[in-house]
DNA sequence: TGCAATTTTAATAGTACTATTAAATAAACA
DNA sequence: TGTTTATTTAATAGTACTATTAAAATTGCA
């Protein structure tokens, strides 16, 4: 592999392999264009991972891990419902921020490739549930208090994830469609970020 | 082609074709499986079609028509604002629930085939402009009334969009994590709907 | 019926991709 | 240094796919 660099060839690969699914998805990504983009023989991408499928795991569990764990992770306790709300939805916003092409690979490749979802199921079984419990009673409580109207705690999930995914999901569609510069698409997503908060926090009122 | 049928053979390529491409997406869907499908000969894909890419676009362009035409729809003028976007959320819902497929394709395909985005652009140009104009001016006369608050026709339209899609976005995955049988998750969906119509309504309040 | 146009098929050229293998090179180490 | 181990490459087997072509089958119609 390329000697300007000391990192280990395969953390080389696997970043190229990253870049390319993000940009195109795993069925239009090539080991032999992994390969030109890391610098290296195509057989040394096999030599690896053995297979394309094992790398494309490498990647969806690293991402995978990390959104899960940023989901379920608890907030702090001495702070209103309405600001633990509020966070939710910032730290995820900002995770998005940070890597705007995940939900598309994610959406991509859990469509058309349904094995991949038992992956993310046991990944996902044991913390969400946890969490989703915990969220539950939360709301429970300001439901009972008069604070919020009935919902459960999917329903808010669910409306977090949505407002926040579909920005980043169309993304593209939107720079394009709008005309925008990069700068100019930044304004607007922080915007909708002020926006998606705004319509979460009116939805929870009774 | 197949005798037991009286469909010209353009229609019944075109609609494996489209099975085939909903539920693969384009690369993963070969011009050997539609005729499969089709029950003809690989090469008479490409005598009607002569290539894939044009095969899909047309089915692309037939979606994109029905989808454009839809969400720009005028609604009657007698009803109030708040009924005018209950409507309009209802609509979208309802042209969802019978292509739930479309949005993934549509997504998946304008994140790896930027080209493409050209074609839905001059689509959607002229049409979108009109509608969303006259949305804005009913805005401007709710928030100067006090019904509602300070926003944009793109604000409201973003946060239907999003609502909605991400249902049916996110239905394969869903169906799996919570190990839904059809008709639970026809159920589910339902109960979205009126959560999602109900977040929207909430998020105009003032 | 017989001819022309249309539709359908078999065969295949050409390309690209995954994965493997065996050989070459470099690193580790005693 | 010499030998073992790990890394990298060239070569290639094997497969699948798009698109074309020429011939066969079918249809429409004079």
């Amino acid at each position: 592999m390329k000697q300007d660099t000391n990192n280990a060839a395969d953390l080389v690969i696997l970043e190229a392999a990253e870049n390319l699914f993000l940009e195109k998805g795993f069925a239009l990504t090539s080991t032999t264009e992994i390969a030109k983009v890391a610098g290296c023989n195509q057989a040394l991408v096999h030599y690896y991972f053995r297979t394309k499928e094992r790398l494309f795991d490498a990647v969806f569990e690293k991402y995978a891990g990390l959104f899960i764990s940023t989901l379920v992770q608890k907030t702090e306790d001495d702070i209103s419902f309405e600001e633990k709300v509020r966070r939710k939805a910032d730290t995820l916003f900002d995770l998005l921020k940070t890597n705007p092409r995940i939900p598309f690979l994610f959406f991509n490749e859990l469509n058309t490739n349904p094995g991949r979802l038992s992956l993310l199921e046991e990944k996902i079984a044991g913390v969400s549930a946890a969490f989703m419990l915990q969220m539950e009673s939360e709301i429970q409580v300001e439901i009972e208090k008069g604070a919020i109207r009935p919902m459960t705690a999917t329903d808010l999930m669910f409306t977090i994830l949505s407002l926040n995914l579909l920005l980043f999901l169309s993304a593209p569609v939107l720079k394009v469609m709008l005309g925008m510069s990069d700068t100019a698409f930044q304004h607007l997503i922080e915007n909708r970020k002020r926006e998606n908060i705004t319509v979460i926090l009116k939805s929870l009122r009774p």
